[in-house]
DNA sequence: CGATATACCTTGCTAACCAAGGTATGCCGT
DNA sequence: ACGGCATACCTTGGTTAGCAAGGTATATCG
């Protein structure tokens, strides 16, 4: 039995609160992702640090590689290889025109639903 | 091949949007359930019907019926049956207190994500 | 020649939406 | 009486996607 702060159940709470930020950030990743790629070329490495600035969580190669290869495949950013006077080569991606696209969809959709959550609840 | 509208992958644009608009339901469901259920109880049916509208898409039922057990499960909302004078009992719902704490968190952490994200794009 | 830093990628696990299909209750028209 | 319909509940199977863990390769430094 763990030590008794005053409300039980608090471990529920916590672990709730983890899955839905998971499933927050699932949501809105490839969003973060566009909108940065149309401001600025980045390769996958230095995507990881801006996105984990904005999204204020440690984002993980495993989740920015597969993204970055879904949204290549379907013509949304597209890559070219730069090799670098010292270290490995770095693979940059630029947003395309359809991605410029979807990024405004997702623009729209966003403020509407968000319009939508900012009547204040309580 | 589809009839040519002007812009090549058009389809790969729309395809993008609606599984990262699923994405996005899927990171926002359940803080919209609370919020709703915080404001009043619900029976499941009604609950759709709520969510269709401040979601902007039809809620499936396979989709609210799980997530209203593992609430439940986690002990964020509970559940009495109430018998209809006419037609089959309804499940009423409402949230909890381990509820109540759950969805401050979510409105804290949300408000900080949106503040992020507020900063102009273009 | 190891150790470290940078950079890429893949595999296996897990969470969760939702189309489809299933069950049960009560009302209504024939 | 009975078939159809509306209301209400629930479950199964397919799909999407984050991420921990582990792997590969390049270049530098001691």
């Amino acid at each position: 039995m763990p030590f008794y702060r005053g409300h039980m159940s608090q471990d529920a709470v916590d672990t709730s609160l983890s899955k839905w930020e998971l499933q927050l950030r699932k949501g809105l990743l490839t969003f973060v992702v566009l909108r940065e790629l149309k401001r600025e070329q980045h390769y996958g490495y230095s995507l990881i640090a801006a996105l984990s600035k904005v999204l204020q969580a440690e984002m993980a190669e495993g989740t920015i590689y597969p993204l970055l290869s879904r949204l290549q495949r379907d013509g949304m950013i597209d890559a070219y290889w730069q090799i670098q006077p010292s270290g490995p080569a770095r693979k940059y991606y630029r947003i395309t025109e359809a991605g410029m696209r979807l990024l405004s969809a997702m623009q729209a959709h966003w403020d509407h639903v968000n319009q939508r959550l900012g009547d204040s609840p309580s």
